[in-house]
DNA sequence: CCAAAATGTAAGTAAGTACTTGCATTAGTG
DNA sequence: CACTAATGCAAGTACTTACTTACATTTTGG
């Protein structure tokens, strides 16, 4: 660890890289460690000489993605307080990260009954600090009186999130295009999700909107 | 085709049964022919006889699917014109059929990009049917004024049953489970959806006081 | 009952898989 | 330069997979 251990991380980086590649195209089962190998550029003794098998190089994939995920959030949100605005500048930031990382989403999703903890930290920890936030902002919002104070922030932010991973997974997947273009879609998403969420201005006493 | 082939469509049907069952867990790639036959409790050479090879298994499982499919569908949906009732119990019905078929659906989007065309069948063609009588709906009630007109129906059907997805994506995928319930999210999801796909009060029964 | 259809059994093939071993080769460091 | 860590290369092991072949056995309908 003293001496050339400057290839070295390389050569475990660039494997690293590689097997999220594989990872993400192939599926967890489907991934093979001569093509990740191959794709890495390197020899597959390389592979294991550095992982002790399969499943460590897959510990160490789920560690990188967690740690590009941190980096991505260190940008820190400004609030101008503006519901619309706020919510679809996050909407569209959310959604970038949502399309840049779809297949390794999509495998997660569907390998996540047979690799439960691996699923949990990639698709739920990695998305908990976003969550977190704008959880925070709605419970901010509410004390200003912009937004209802009768939902409960944990499951009203999970549905503008899931509103957008659903999109994500109807847009990608579909061979023949929808008949709306992916921005619509989050306009509307944005649009109906605010109206949704937003404080009835003097308190109408509705009869349906008690909850 | 004339003698016993009452028997022959029995096995066949054990077949596709326990390879949807297989299918559903073990993914389709992992889905070994062996495990299939065991379950189905036929010797593996009998699969061969029947199928020509795994994919054409897997064309008579997306068949069946869509069949049953068809058939829950069969029953008559009856609106009450009341947008939080006929939302709430539709949300209800399709969260029904996504917790039935979560393994099946959690399969294929995960492997939509290997198998594109099954996927689009299982997932966007079984809901279809679905999705055409909630865009009726909405727009019926775009002609009632009792949902905005400024809203694209199609999207925003799409943003209810996205909503309810990946809320149960969401849930089961959990090892811990979530703050709040299941019955909680679909309320809420379908009370911001109705507050965010109402008309601003300007031609409902109820003289109310405008937003 | 009897012929044909359907299934079971046993064995095998060819390919792919994760992973190992032994040895030669490269490249960085002191 | 010399030492050594890192890598490449060739081959092999033990296992699994989809799928096949040949033959014995059971089931079924006329």
């Amino acid at each position: 660890m003293s001496r050339s251990t400057r290839s070295a991380t390389q050569t475990r980086d660039r494997l690293v890289a590689a097997a999220i590649e594989v990872f993400a195209t192939e599926g967890l089962q489907g991934a093979t460690t001569r093509e990740i190998a191959r794709v890495a550029e390197v020899n597959e003794v390389t592979l294991f000489r550095h992982f002790k098998n399969k499943n460590h190089l897959l510990q160490a994939v789920i560690e990188r993605v967690l740690a590009l995920q941190a980096e991505t959030l260190s940008q820190p949100e400004e609030w101008t307080q503006d519901l619309r605005i706020d919510l679809h500048h996050y909407a569209q930031v959310y959604n970038t990260m949502l399309e840049a990382h779809e297949a390794l989403i999509r495998t997660f999703i569907g390998e996540a009954k047979r690799h439960p903890e691996e699923a949990r930290r990639v698709i739920q920890e990695a998305a908990r600090p976003w969550r977190e936030k704008l959880i925070a902002y709605l419970q901010q919002g509410q004390k200003r009186g912009t937004v209802r104070s009768d939902l409960d922030p944990v499951p009203t932010v999970d549905l503008l999130t899931g509103m957008l991973l659903a999109g994500m997974l109807r847009r990608c997947a579909a061979p023949t295009p929808l008949s709306y273009s992916r921005d619509c879609y989050i306009d509307t998403a944005v649009d109906v999700f605010v109206q949704g969420v937003r404080a009835t201005h003097a308190a109408i006493p509705h009869p349906e909107t008690a909850l």
